[in-house]
DNA sequence: GTCTATAATTAGATAGAC
DNA sequence: GTCTATCTAATTATAGAC
Protein backbone atom coordinates (compact mmCIF):
# COMPACT_ATOMS: atom_id res chain seq x y z
CA UNK A 1 0.00 0.00 0.00
CA UNK A 2 1.39 3.80 -0.79
CA UNK A 3 2.07 6.16 1.88
CA UNK A 4 -0.03 8.74 2.68
CA UNK A 5 3.29 11.12 1.98
CA UNK A 6 3.58 11.83 -1.30
CA UNK A 7 4.94 14.35 -3.64
CA UNK A 8 1.72 17.00 -3.23
CA UNK A 9 3.32 19.14 -0.58
CA UNK A 10 5.79 20.20 -3.55
CA UNK A 11 5.86 24.23 -3.54
CA UNK A 12 8.49 24.11 -6.35
CA UNK A 13 7.05 24.36 -9.75
CA UNK A 14 6.79 22.11 -12.88
CA UNK A 15 8.94 23.25 -15.46
CA UNK A 16 11.28 26.01 -16.83
CA UNK A 17 11.84 27.37 -13.38
CA UNK A 18 16.14 26.24 -13.49
CA UNK A 19 16.79 29.09 -11.67
CA UNK A 20 14.56 28.95 -8.76
CA UNK A 21 15.21 24.86 -8.55
CA UNK A 22 19.21 25.89 -8.88
CA UNK A 23 18.34 28.37 -5.81
CA UNK A 24 16.90 25.98 -3.62
CA UNK A 25 19.80 23.37 -3.86
CA UNK A 26 21.66 25.58 -3.46
CA UNK A 27 19.42 26.62 0.34
CA UNK A 28 19.74 22.97 0.93
CA UNK A 29 23.46 22.33 1.20
CA UNK A 30 23.61 25.97 2.87
CA UNK A 31 21.48 25.25 5.68
CA UNK A 32 22.81 21.95 5.90
CA UNK A 33 26.30 22.84 6.35
CA UNK A 34 25.93 25.92 8.79
CA UNK A 35 22.35 25.54 10.25
CA UNK A 36 19.39 28.09 9.83
CA UNK A 37 20.60 30.97 11.70
CA UNK A 38 24.09 30.35 10.67
CA UNK A 39 23.36 30.57 7.43
CA UNK A 40 23.66 34.13 5.32
CA UNK A 41 21.56 34.69 1.92
CA UNK A 42 24.50 36.10 0.68
CA UNK A 43 26.03 32.42 0.84
CA UNK A 44 22.96 31.16 -0.52
CA UNK A 45 22.97 33.46 -3.11
CA UNK A 46 26.98 32.98 -4.00
CA UNK A 47 26.47 28.96 -4.32
CA UNK A 48 23.65 29.36 -6.47
CA UNK A 49 25.95 32.04 -8.88
CA UNK A 50 23.90 34.76 -8.66
CA UNK A 51 23.64 37.98 -6.37
CA UNK A 52 21.91 38.36 -3.12
CA UNK A 53 18.79 41.09 -4.54
CA UNK A 54 17.71 38.38 -6.59
CA UNK A 55 16.82 36.02 -3.85
CA UNK A 56 13.79 38.47 -3.23
CA UNK A 57 12.71 38.22 -6.58
CA UNK A 58 11.99 34.70 -6.10
CA UNK A 59 11.22 34.01 -2.57
CA UNK A 60 9.89 36.54 -0.06
CA UNK A 61 12.01 36.00 2.64
CA UNK A 62 15.00 33.79 4.31
CA UNK A 63 12.57 31.84 6.02
CA UNK A 64 10.17 31.40 3.09
CA UNK A 65 13.81 29.60 1.38
CA UNK A 66 14.11 27.49 3.97
CA UNK A 67 10.68 25.97 3.82
CA UNK A 68 11.35 25.18 0.12
CA UNK A 69 14.66 23.29 1.39
CA UNK A 70 12.91 21.50 3.35
CA UNK A 71 10.01 20.19 1.19
CA UNK A 72 12.50 19.34 -1.56
CA UNK A 73 14.12 17.48 0.65
CA UNK A 74 11.44 15.58 2.16
CA UNK A 75 10.36 15.41 -1.28
CA UNK A 76 13.13 13.28 -2.59
CA UNK A 77 13.06 10.81 0.41
CA UNK A 78 9.40 10.51 0.07
CA UNK A 79 9.84 9.71 -4.02
CA UNK A 80 12.62 7.24 -2.87
CA UNK A 81 10.99 5.09 -0.34
CA UNK A 82 8.43 4.88 -2.55
CA UNK A 83 10.23 3.36 -5.07
CA UNK A 84 12.10 1.04 -2.25
CA UNK A 85 8.72 -0.10 -1.50
CA UNK A 86 7.61 -1.04 -4.60
CA UNK A 87 10.94 -3.15 -5.11
CA UNK A 88 10.90 -5.13 -2.24
CA UNK A 89 6.73 -5.53 -2.34
CA UNK A 90 7.20 -9.97 -2.87
CA UNK A 91 9.79 -10.40 0.48
CA UNK A 92 8.85 -11.36 4.13
CA UNK A 93 7.36 -9.22 6.19
CA UNK A 94 10.94 -9.65 8.15
CA UNK A 95 13.45 -9.74 4.70
CA UNK A 96 11.08 -6.41 4.12
CA UNK A 97 12.33 -4.87 7.38
CA UNK A 98 15.80 -5.32 7.15
CA UNK A 99 16.42 -4.63 3.37
CA UNK A 100 14.06 -1.07 3.89
CA UNK A 101 15.92 0.19 6.66
CA UNK A 102 19.53 -1.22 5.19
CA UNK A 103 18.20 1.14 1.92
CA UNK A 104 17.09 3.92 3.87
CA UNK A 105 20.76 4.03 5.47
CA UNK A 106 22.40 4.17 2.28
CA UNK A 107 19.84 6.81 1.27
CA UNK A 108 20.62 8.90 4.40
CA UNK A 109 24.39 8.37 3.93
CA UNK A 110 24.23 10.54 0.70
CA UNK A 111 21.54 12.86 1.87
CA UNK A 112 23.09 13.73 5.85
CA UNK A 113 21.00 16.95 5.18
CA UNK A 114 17.51 15.24 6.45
CA UNK A 115 19.45 15.02 9.81
CA UNK A 116 20.72 18.21 9.94
CA UNK A 117 17.74 19.94 9.00
CA UNK A 118 15.92 17.64 11.82
CA UNK A 119 18.85 18.62 14.70
CA UNK A 120 19.07 22.29 13.75
CA UNK A 121 15.12 22.54 13.71
CA UNK A 122 14.30 20.26 16.26
CA UNK A 123 14.99 21.76 19.89
CA UNK A 124 12.94 25.24 18.54
CA UNK A 125 9.72 25.84 19.34
CA UNK A 126 8.66 28.15 16.90
CA UNK A 127 6.77 28.02 13.51
CA UNK A 128 9.39 26.43 11.66
CA UNK A 129 9.21 23.28 14.10
CA UNK A 130 5.50 22.86 13.81
CA UNK A 131 5.47 22.78 10.05
CA UNK A 132 8.67 20.28 10.01
CA UNK A 133 6.62 18.06 12.30
CA UNK A 134 2.90 18.39 10.95
CA UNK A 135 3.99 18.43 7.25
CA UNK A 136 6.62 16.49 6.92
CA UNK A 137 7.45 14.06 10.48
CA UNK A 138 4.34 12.62 11.37
CA UNK A 139 3.27 11.15 8.04
CA UNK A 140 6.51 9.26 7.89
CA UNK A 141 6.27 8.71 11.73
CA UNK A 142 2.58 7.28 11.09
CA UNK A 143 3.72 5.28 8.13
CA UNK A 144 6.44 3.54 10.12
CA UNK A 145 4.02 2.70 12.64
CA UNK A 146 1.82 1.19 10.53
CA UNK A 147 4.22 -1.18 8.56
CA UNK A 148 7.50 -0.40 9.78
CA UNK A 149 10.08 -2.16 12.58
CA UNK A 150 7.42 -2.23 15.42
CA UNK A 151 5.87 -4.92 14.16
CA UNK A 152 8.49 -6.88 13.48
CA UNK A 153 10.45 -6.54 16.70
CA UNK A 154 6.96 -7.38 18.74
CA UNK A 155 7.31 -4.12 20.15
CA UNK A 156 5.37 -2.49 22.83
CA UNK A 157 3.42 0.64 20.42
CA UNK A 158 3.75 2.75 23.05
CA UNK A 159 7.74 2.47 22.24
CA UNK A 160 7.31 3.48 18.76
CA UNK A 161 8.59 6.93 19.33
CA UNK A 162 11.56 5.57 20.99
CA UNK A 163 12.24 3.37 18.11
CA UNK A 164 11.87 6.53 15.95
CA UNK A 165 14.67 8.47 17.03
CA UNK A 166 16.71 5.90 18.11
CA UNK A 167 16.58 4.29 14.06
CA UNK A 168 17.19 7.93 13.03
CA UNK A 169 19.86 8.80 15.34
CA UNK A 170 22.01 5.42 14.85
CA UNK A 171 21.48 5.67 11.48
CA UNK A 172 22.72 9.52 10.55
CA UNK A 173 24.71 10.58 13.02
CA UNK A 174 28.03 8.73 11.59
CA UNK A 175 27.25 11.03 8.47
CA UNK A 176 26.06 13.77 9.34
CA UNK A 177 29.75 13.90 11.38
CA UNK A 178 31.81 12.62 8.83
CA UNK A 179 34.53 14.39 8.99
CA UNK A 180 35.12 13.62 12.75
CA UNK A 181 34.45 9.97 12.40
CA UNK A 182 37.15 9.75 9.70
CA UNK A 183 39.46 11.45 12.40
CA UNK A 184 38.39 9.42 15.36
CA UNK A 185 38.02 5.96 13.88
CA UNK A 186 39.61 5.83 10.38
CA UNK A 187 36.45 5.14 8.93
CA UNK A 188 35.89 7.26 5.99
CA UNK A 189 31.87 7.36 5.98
CA UNK A 190 31.30 9.16 2.40
CA UNK A 191 33.09 5.65 0.79
CA UNK A 192 31.03 2.94 -0.46
CA UNK A 193 32.22 -0.20 1.95
CA UNK A 194 31.31 2.32 5.47
CA UNK A 195 27.62 2.74 4.10
CA UNK A 196 27.36 -0.69 3.43
CA UNK A 197 28.67 -1.63 6.54
CA UNK A 198 26.85 0.58 9.01
CA UNK A 199 23.41 -0.49 7.07
CA UNK A 200 24.23 -3.79 7.74
CA UNK A 201 25.22 -2.80 11.33
CA UNK A 202 21.86 -1.25 11.84
CA UNK A 203 19.73 -3.78 10.20
CA UNK A 204 21.59 -6.40 12.60
CA UNK A 205 20.43 -4.08 15.59
CA UNK A 206 17.24 -3.53 14.50
CA UNK A 207 16.08 -6.52 13.04
CA UNK A 208 18.25 -9.38 14.57
CA UNK B 1 41.14 0.02 35.60
CA UNK B 2 40.49 3.88 35.81
CA UNK B 3 40.23 5.73 32.08
CA UNK B 4 43.23 6.97 30.51
CA UNK B 5 40.82 10.45 30.46
CA UNK B 6 40.24 12.72 33.61
CA UNK B 7 39.71 16.31 34.77
CA UNK B 8 43.27 17.31 33.54
CA UNK B 9 42.29 19.11 30.15
CA UNK B 10 40.71 21.58 32.45
CA UNK B 11 41.40 24.80 31.76
CA UNK B 12 39.01 26.11 34.62
CA UNK B 13 40.30 27.42 37.58
CA UNK B 14 40.18 25.94 40.99
CA UNK B 15 38.42 28.28 43.73
CA UNK B 16 37.00 31.76 43.91
CA UNK B 17 36.62 32.55 40.46
CA UNK B 18 32.36 32.31 40.81
CA UNK B 19 32.33 34.65 37.65
CA UNK B 20 34.17 33.39 34.96
CA UNK B 21 32.25 29.67 36.17
CA UNK B 22 29.15 31.21 35.21
CA UNK B 23 30.01 32.70 31.83
CA UNK B 24 31.10 28.95 30.79
CA UNK B 25 27.78 27.97 31.81
CA UNK B 26 26.20 30.61 29.93
CA UNK B 27 28.22 29.42 26.86
CA UNK B 28 27.08 25.76 27.03
CA UNK B 29 23.87 26.88 27.48
CA UNK B 30 24.34 29.03 24.35
CA UNK B 31 26.29 27.27 21.96
CA UNK B 32 23.93 23.94 22.83
CA UNK B 33 20.66 26.27 22.15
CA UNK B 34 21.94 27.66 18.51
CA UNK B 35 25.47 26.08 17.70
CA UNK B 36 28.40 28.05 17.80
CA UNK B 37 28.41 30.23 14.68
CA UNK B 38 24.32 31.04 15.72
CA UNK B 39 25.34 32.12 19.14
CA UNK B 40 26.54 36.04 20.12
CA UNK B 41 28.35 37.24 22.61
CA UNK B 42 25.66 38.95 24.07
CA UNK B 43 23.80 36.42 24.45
CA UNK B 44 26.04 34.59 26.38
CA UNK B 45 26.85 37.94 28.26
CA UNK B 46 23.18 37.70 28.70
CA UNK B 47 22.83 34.74 30.26
CA UNK B 48 25.79 35.33 32.72
CA UNK B 49 24.15 38.45 33.95
CA UNK B 50 26.79 40.23 32.66
CA UNK B 51 27.31 43.36 30.04
CA UNK B 52 29.28 41.78 26.74
CA UNK B 53 32.51 44.44 27.33
CA UNK B 54 33.57 42.32 30.07
CA UNK B 55 33.87 38.96 28.43
CA UNK B 56 36.84 39.67 26.93
CA UNK B 57 38.69 40.25 30.03
CA UNK B 58 37.90 36.84 30.81
CA UNK B 59 38.26 35.06 27.38
CA UNK B 60 40.13 36.20 24.81
CA UNK B 61 37.58 35.88 22.21
CA UNK B 62 34.34 33.68 21.25
CA UNK B 63 36.79 30.44 20.37
CA UNK B 64 38.07 30.26 23.67
CA UNK B 65 34.79 30.39 25.25
CA UNK B 66 33.88 27.14 23.26
CA UNK B 67 36.52 25.69 24.43
CA UNK B 68 36.21 26.61 27.81
CA UNK B 69 32.42 24.95 27.28
CA UNK B 70 33.38 22.09 25.66
CA UNK B 71 35.88 21.20 28.26
CA UNK B 72 33.26 21.61 30.86
CA UNK B 73 30.87 19.42 30.01
CA UNK B 74 33.02 16.95 28.90
CA UNK B 75 35.21 16.94 32.10
CA UNK B 76 31.66 16.28 33.81
CA UNK B 77 30.68 13.91 31.45
CA UNK B 78 33.98 12.06 32.69
CA UNK B 79 34.02 12.37 36.25
CA UNK B 80 30.05 10.95 35.93
CA UNK B 81 31.58 7.64 34.08
CA UNK B 82 34.23 7.22 36.31
CA UNK B 83 31.79 7.54 39.26
CA UNK B 84 29.35 4.86 37.51
CA UNK B 85 32.11 2.31 37.10
CA UNK B 86 32.84 2.23 40.79
CA UNK B 87 29.15 1.32 41.11
CA UNK B 88 29.02 -1.16 38.54
CA UNK B 89 32.57 -2.84 39.74
CA UNK B 90 31.03 -6.33 41.03
CA UNK B 91 28.54 -7.07 38.61
CA UNK B 92 29.57 -9.51 35.11
CA UNK B 93 30.32 -8.39 32.02
CA UNK B 94 26.77 -8.37 30.45
CA UNK B 95 25.43 -6.68 33.38
CA UNK B 96 28.20 -3.79 33.82
CA UNK B 97 27.92 -3.18 30.06
CA UNK B 98 23.41 -3.25 30.22
CA UNK B 99 23.34 -0.95 33.36
CA UNK B 100 26.43 1.18 32.43
CA UNK B 101 24.66 1.85 28.76
CA UNK B 102 21.52 2.53 30.68
CA UNK B 103 23.32 5.18 33.14
CA UNK B 104 24.70 7.05 30.30
CA UNK B 105 21.48 7.41 28.53
CA UNK B 106 19.89 8.97 31.53
CA UNK B 107 23.14 11.49 31.32
CA UNK B 108 23.19 12.41 28.09
CA UNK B 109 18.89 12.98 28.90
CA UNK B 110 19.74 15.71 30.94
CA UNK B 111 22.69 17.21 29.32
CA UNK B 112 21.87 17.28 25.81
CA UNK B 113 24.55 19.86 25.01
CA UNK B 114 27.23 17.06 24.59
CA UNK B 115 25.01 15.27 21.51
CA UNK B 116 24.71 19.15 19.97
CA UNK B 117 27.98 20.40 20.42
CA UNK B 118 29.34 16.77 18.18
CA UNK B 119 26.74 17.53 15.73
CA UNK B 120 27.60 21.34 15.54
CA UNK B 121 31.27 20.70 15.82
CA UNK B 122 31.30 17.59 14.03
CA UNK B 123 30.79 18.51 10.26
CA UNK B 124 33.64 20.90 10.46
CA UNK B 125 37.28 20.54 9.48
CA UNK B 126 38.74 23.19 11.22
CA UNK B 127 40.51 23.24 14.69
CA UNK B 128 37.81 23.63 16.68
CA UNK B 129 36.91 19.95 15.04
CA UNK B 130 40.42 18.70 15.39
CA UNK B 131 40.76 20.03 18.69
CA UNK B 132 37.43 18.37 20.52
CA UNK B 133 38.37 14.67 18.63
CA UNK B 134 42.06 14.44 19.69
CA UNK B 135 41.60 16.01 22.96
CA UNK B 136 37.93 14.34 24.60
CA UNK B 137 36.58 12.41 21.65
CA UNK B 138 39.38 9.99 21.32
CA UNK B 139 39.92 8.98 24.98
CA UNK B 140 36.09 8.47 25.39
CA UNK B 141 36.49 6.43 21.71
CA UNK B 142 39.44 4.30 23.29
CA UNK B 143 38.19 3.55 26.25
CA UNK B 144 34.93 2.16 24.64
CA UNK B 145 36.62 -0.44 22.43
CA UNK B 146 38.59 -1.74 25.86
CA UNK B 147 36.12 -1.91 28.06
CA UNK B 148 32.73 -1.40 26.49
CA UNK B 149 30.27 -2.43 23.97
CA UNK B 150 32.31 -4.27 21.71
CA UNK B 151 33.31 -7.21 23.70
CA UNK B 152 29.83 -8.07 25.01
CA UNK B 153 28.36 -8.13 21.18
CA UNK B 154 31.52 -10.11 20.01
CA UNK B 155 32.05 -7.39 17.64
CA UNK B 156 34.43 -7.43 14.39
CA UNK B 157 36.92 -4.44 15.83
CA UNK B 158 36.37 -2.73 12.69
CA UNK B 159 32.83 -2.35 13.25
CA UNK B 160 33.51 0.03 16.54
CA UNK B 161 33.28 2.91 14.91
CA UNK B 162 29.53 1.91 13.66
CA UNK B 163 28.85 1.00 17.04
CA UNK B 164 30.17 4.10 18.69
CA UNK B 165 28.23 6.41 16.23
CA UNK B 166 25.56 3.98 16.12
CA UNK B 167 24.80 4.19 19.95
CA UNK B 168 25.55 7.88 20.41
CA UNK B 169 22.82 9.10 17.86
CA UNK B 170 20.33 6.34 19.28
CA UNK B 171 20.54 7.64 22.64
CA UNK B 172 20.91 11.42 21.97
CA UNK B 173 18.55 12.08 19.44
CA UNK B 174 15.33 11.76 20.94
CA UNK B 175 16.62 14.44 24.03
CA UNK B 176 18.35 16.52 21.67
CA UNK B 177 15.09 17.41 19.58
CA UNK B 178 12.79 16.98 22.27
CA UNK B 179 10.19 19.74 21.42
CA UNK B 180 10.01 17.52 18.36
CA UNK B 181 9.29 14.41 19.79
CA UNK B 182 6.28 15.57 22.25
CA UNK B 183 4.64 17.00 19.36
CA UNK B 184 5.26 14.16 16.74
CA UNK B 185 4.85 11.32 19.55
CA UNK B 186 3.65 12.81 22.46
CA UNK B 187 6.49 11.58 24.56
CA UNK B 188 8.01 14.72 26.74
CA UNK B 189 11.76 13.19 26.54
CA UNK B 190 12.13 15.82 29.63
CA UNK B 191 9.87 13.55 31.92
CA UNK B 192 11.50 10.32 33.64
CA UNK B 193 9.19 7.95 32.90
CA UNK B 194 10.51 8.63 29.28
CA UNK B 195 13.94 9.04 30.06
CA UNK B 196 13.40 5.33 31.85
CA UNK B 197 11.73 3.84 28.51
CA UNK B 198 14.48 5.25 26.37
CA UNK B 199 17.45 3.64 28.53
CA UNK B 200 15.74 0.44 28.48
CA UNK B 201 14.87 0.65 25.16
CA UNK B 202 19.12 1.46 24.23
CA UNK B 203 19.96 -1.54 26.17
CA UNK B 204 17.84 -4.17 25.22
CA UNK B 205 18.84 -2.91 21.91
CA UNK B 206 22.87 -3.02 22.48
CA UNK B 207 23.43 -5.66 24.83
CA UNK B 208 20.05 -7.92 23.84
C1' DG C 1 36.82 43.81 37.72
C1' DT C 2 33.02 45.97 35.42
C1' DC C 3 30.88 49.13 32.56
C1' DT C 4 29.96 52.39 28.51
C1' DA C 5 31.06 53.67 24.01
C1' DT C 6 32.45 52.73 19.61
C1' DA C 7 34.99 50.96 15.45
C1' DA C 8 34.80 47.76 11.66
C1' DT C 9 32.17 44.23 9.59
C1' DT C 10 28.25 41.70 8.25
C1' DA C 11 23.34 40.63 8.44
C1' DG C 12 18.36 40.64 5.98
C1' DA C 13 15.54 43.35 3.35
C1' DT C 14 14.43 46.90 -0.10
C1' DA C 15 14.61 50.39 -4.05
C1' DG C 16 15.49 51.26 -8.46
C1' DA C 17 18.30 51.04 -12.94
C1' DC C 18 18.38 48.28 -16.98
C1' DG D 1 14.80 38.71 -14.48
C1' DT D 2 19.05 40.38 -12.79
C1' DC D 3 22.14 43.50 -10.75
C1' DT D 4 23.98 47.48 -7.97
C1' DA D 5 23.42 50.31 -4.16
C1' DT D 6 21.84 51.25 0.25
C1' DC D 7 19.14 51.23 4.71
C1' DT D 8 18.79 49.60 9.40
C1' DA D 9 20.17 46.55 12.71
C1' DA D 10 23.23 43.27 14.79
C1' DT D 11 27.75 41.26 14.95
C1' DT D 12 32.90 40.72 17.31
C1' DA D 13 36.40 43.04 19.19
C1' DT D 14 38.58 47.01 21.37
C1' DA D 15 39.44 51.40 24.05
C1' DG D 16 39.03 53.76 28.02
C1' DA D 17 36.45 55.65 32.26
C1' DC D 18 35.75 54.33 36.96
Amino acid sequence: MSMSTGTKTQRKSHHGNARKESIVHAAVGAFSAHGYDATSTREIAKRAGIEQGLLTYHFPNKQALWFAATDHIFDQLNIHIEGVLTELRELTEKERARQGIQEVVRYLSTHPELFRFLVDAGNRSDEMMHWLVDTHLKPRFDFMINEGVVNIRGLNPAMAGHAFFALAGATSLIFAVAPTCKRLTGIDATQQAAIDNHAEFIANLMVP
